[in-house]
DNA sequence: ATTGACTCTCACGTTACGTGATACTTTAAA
DNA sequence: TTTAAAGTATCACGTAACGTGAGAGTCAAT
């Protein structure tokens, strides 16, 4: 077991921040001296390895609280998704290296940028691996709703399902069109601008597309949203998809 | 010419980004319309690629604007350091992935996993990029040192002047030992203490060492600091080294 | 003229610690 | 055994980099 220097040391993080997550309930030693000190076992510095790759990944320290605490966390598990969501992080520095290449070349007179062009390796998605992280470990975007529509007035609940409503009906009415049509696009814009000015959360198209893809995977969305029309969670998935393309 | 949510819209990043921006001095729009509007022009845009690029390497905001007013900053130049430091990112990046492989064949008990062995992927250093960039946009050790010097009283001057020259002329008097001396080391302490706790900088000990080896390599170090004994500069910086090994 | 979208400044809030202070505990040396 | 230095705790203010909401001014289309 070790106090906080020799872990401190070992890892390379302040003292400071090893209070920090105890005072957050990120990381609690699992056991304190007689004298209030702080020992850390193995155990808990597994799952100390556990937090700084999430953190390494950019997210939120309450994230991550929320995520080790699932009932149903694994470390084994846990570690091959956090692999999947490294190996996406050196895509996108792939990107960026990309991105600096060609800005060498623009600077030397060999090619064309465009203001769009020089900034295309930059990716400033929320957090991009935040999707990945709900499919395993909790559904955020029904979560989410679920809570920030029990903080509004009986009135203001309303007036969103309407509008809510309103949309999905719209789309069921479509739904035998084609996802790509110029109606259907307009329609899941429609819905794609609701969700991110009424539930507290930017999805990025990157994760609008994989929110349409779980509309068809996970049994709520698509019980729920086919009570509009048969076949609405395929239609609107399928749009979703399109449209994410079409705008990234 | 953009206005805020253009610029906003193309790359991703806020208007609140922008205008906090602005406030620091980081980029201030080249111009601004008659009523008050941020509009930026393409060269803006250049100088904005740049900002995010640093930032993306863990760079301060105070610190990126450090660099690119420099009268020697060089877009051509900062691109190439860049993509130096974004290939020793994704090094480290791999070094994780590593690392990750490891602990999953030890969860299979494939293999051993000490403590230490845990977090040898992680690299906490402060920035691990400064070195390389006070390489090549400034000499912070100097400039922060005469900066600080410059703020302080008459007296404060003097008394941390007259423990710097006798921390250094306890080193002239063992220029000639061996550097990996006991004294030596002693000495070199002192130093690394007395830099750390008068510069409002904080020295990793690969940082002291990069810094020893900037004391032969720059002139201006080689000469200052010879002044108290020819060679004095070459030893310490031999001294630093090995105190650094030491202590890693 | 009106309205909705856009822009500005202001200012408080959030996140994740860094830092210094004060008091208690532990450890090693005298 | 005592002492002093190192280690540990809590407290609390400060920093960096925005996010967010508010209120007022500007612009463009109807």
């Amino acid at each position: 077991m070790l106090k906080v220097k020799e872990v401190s040391e070992l890892i390379g993080i302040s003292v400071r921040t090893l209070h920090h997550y105890d005072e957050i309930g990120l990381l609690s030693p699992e056991k304190m001296s007689g004298s209030g000190y702080r020992l850390y076992t193995d155990t808990d510095l597994e799952m100390l390895q556990q937090i700084l790759f999430f953190k390494e990944l950019g997210f939120p320290l309450k994230r991550i609280k929320d995520i080790i605490n699932q009932p149903s966390f694994n470390r084994k598990e846990a570690l091959e998704t956090q692999r999947k969501m490294l190996l996406e992080k050196k895509k996108r520095l792939n990107q960026m290296l990309t991105l600096i290449d060609k800005t060498l070349k623009h600077e030397k007179g060999e090619l064309e940028l465009s203001n769009k062009e020089r900034f295309e390796g930059f990716d400033f998605s929320k957090n991009p691996y935040e999707e990945e992280a709900r499919e395993r470990w909790g559904n955020e975007a029904v979560d989410k709703s679920k809570k920030k529509v029990s903080s509004m007035s009986t009135s203001e609940q309303k007036e969103m399902e309407g509008k809510m409503n309103a949309i999905y009906r719209r789309l069921a009415e479509l739904r035998d069109s084609s996802p790509t049509s110029e109606e259907s696009q307009e329609a899941i814009k429609e819905w794609y601008d609701f969700l991110n000015s009424n539930f507290g959360h930017q999805y990025s198209y990157e994760a609008f597309k994989g929110l349409g893809q779980m509309y068809v995977a996970d049994e709520r969305f698509t019980k729920n949203i086919d009570q509009f029309g048969e076949g609405l969670a395929k239609f609107m998935s399928e749009a979703m998809t399109a449209f994410a393309d079409k705008n990234k």
